[in-house]
DNA sequence: TAAGAATATATCTATATCGGTATATACAAT
DNA sequence: ATTGTATATACCGATATAGATATATTCTTA
């Protein structure tokens, strides 16, 4: 594995946040809008460029999307994602995710097919109308 | 100390071999350009990039800019260093650098104030006469 | 077949980085 | 004071990156 690539991916704060998350098990691209709190295209990007250096895996489960670390982890990523969270193990917005990760991981084990609880975002209550 | 700033560090393979470089002992800018065979200017610049971030520390010995990790090592750059020292164990490049700061740093041992051999670019012989 | 959901990609803009050339700075030796 | 040596900085151009908006793709369901 290419030195490079892992230091690329390592470079930018969401994605550091991704790889610890996945570190804990596979996510899909909702859970990390929800978890990490960023837009839909910045989390699909953020992997996107992980996917091109190998950094990550993808399959698809129907509509979703759901990311791993390579099957085969490569001694130099693993090396290197021990060491990254190692630093960051005293720091909240880490733990917090690790949190949320596994009370998204647990919702979806008991939601059975369904991936994401209905959007966040939406209230959940009304169609905004409009004239 | 910021992730950050170890990262960018980190991200490009010339600022890799001088930190690995500098695990072993201080240098000086002539040094690294004849290990490295880069440009002054790059080394320089790359040097400028990584004291910005902290990430080594100089010290001025007569005309020579005398290059060292920082005397506090903050824990998470020793264990970033330690991680890509372990990856690039078998890598020729980085081996062929070990030795060649070795060398250097011997023959520096040796020669006292002087910090440099005779430039290496030039035959030491004559100067080019032109009309 | 049409509509919706989840995700990916294209395009644009702003910014950072890298290397090069030219020049400036700081010290040493004459 | 002048010259030389080692190093740093300014500036320029090419490329990469990050975020935003708009659009495309892929699968599901009605």
């Amino acid at each position: 594995m290419k030195l490079d690539g892992i230091y690329e991916g390592l470079h930018d704060g969401l994605r550091r946040r991704i790889l610890c998350l996945l570190r804990n098990g596979e996510l899909c691209v909702c859970h990390f809008q929800e978890i990490l709190g960023a837009s839909q295209v910045q989390i699909s990007k953020h992997l996107a460029y992980l996917r091109a250096r190998a950094l990550v895996e993808v399959r698809r489960e129907a509509n979703w999307m759901i990311y791993r670390l390579p099957d085969q982890l490569a001694p130099e990523l693993a090396a290197h994602l021990a060491c990254l969270e190692e630093c960051v193990r005293g720091d909240p917005i880490f733990r917090r995710d690790l949190l949320q990760g596994r009370r998204l991981r647990g919702r979806k084990a008991r939601s059975g097919p369904q991936c994401c609880t209905p959007p966040i975002s939406k209230p959940a209550s009304t169609q905004l109308a409009r004239p």
